[in-house]
DNA sequence: TATAATTTTCAATAATTTTTGAAAGTTTAA
DNA sequence: TTAAACTTTCAAAAATTATTGAAAATTATA
């Protein structure tokens, strides 16, 4: 495989795999093109690389800073922006976790609490939903807190540890 | 908040987040459907619970049940089919994690792994995507075998030691 | 075996999401 | 200022994904 079939090949496997962290296809693969490029790139150059319209890059490039996950670069001399992703691939996943967390898992654990709190009327199927949402919610709640404990900060104990435990 | 209001409620929030864990719509309303039903319930109880039509509901419990997650009961003396979904909050998080490795992660793993080993010319670009792309392969390997460790057996020291340690 | 009950299939349609591209907006430098 | 270089916006179009519903297939019973 040649450089470039191999960099097309990521570039799509990566973006592919954007649902699987939440974000679209076009997203996705600017981050994957940003990622494995040594240097920052131009809007000229993503359009190209990737084949997409202007609109489209200037708008996906905006929603990947408002993630966190690219920044802005000035040249001096140069009047146009370019754009690097963040390279480290632990921060990186951390910014994910936390970003998810925040804009979809904590909004569904708390409604999760509220149903789970309705009123027991005794009925079977009233307790059921409790019961079951309830089990749901304590399910998020451990899950979210190991999620964001297990990716923050690269020298964190739990990390190290949890390292440790599965190899 | 009334028993329907939150039934409803518990539908729609788990329904929606059915892109978190990889499903559409349909399939994922199904679910919160039985998983808050204290019995079994019918093709037509489906269909008229979510108000959506008899293909729609085939072919989603058809893959409901793909995934292991739903099982068919048959009553004696009826001809129609019960649909039950695993009620355990642990062994259905056993099981997601377990397909969405199989069906997305592993595939991906495989993937960068390919692209990881292509020939280092010596360029800047190519030794860049070789390092990235093998950084990425480290991380969602770690990442995949900690998801599936986490989830797997109730009992397991993993899982116990990881409930203390966020405690 | 015939028939009635039920489920499955799948082409057509609908809904949703993504992408385009041109106009409007912004910024910089002469 | 003005004009050129560049970015953003957003309505319309395209692409993708989900849903319908009726015909075909299957299954159980008489």
């Amino acid at each position: 495989m040649e450089y470039q079939e191999a960099k097309q090949q990521f570039v799509s496997t990566w973006g592919s795999l954007g649902t699987l962290w939440g974000i679209n296809k076009a997203m996705a693969q600017i981050q994957a093109l940003l990622f494995v490029s040594p240097k920052p790139l131009t809007t000229e150059q993503i359009m190209a690389e990737l084949q997409i319209s202007r609109g489209n890059t200037s708008m996906n490039v905006r929603q990947l800073i408002d993630w966190g996950i690219v920044k802005k670069e000035l040249k001096v001399g140069e009047r146009k922006e370019y754009y690097s992703t963040e390279k480290d691939v632990q921060e990186l996943a951390r910014i994910i976790a936390k970003e998810r967390s925040r804009r979809e898992i904590r909004p569904v654990i708390k409604t999760l609490k509220e149903i789970s709190s309705i009123k027991d009327d005794g009925t079977e199927k009233t307790k059921e939903l409790i019961k079951q949402t309830k089990a749901l919610h304590d399910l998020a709640e451990t899950a979210d807190t190991l999620l964001n404990k297990a990716v923050s900060h690269k020298q964190n104990w739990v990390s190290s540890t949890l390292i440790k435990m599965i190899k």
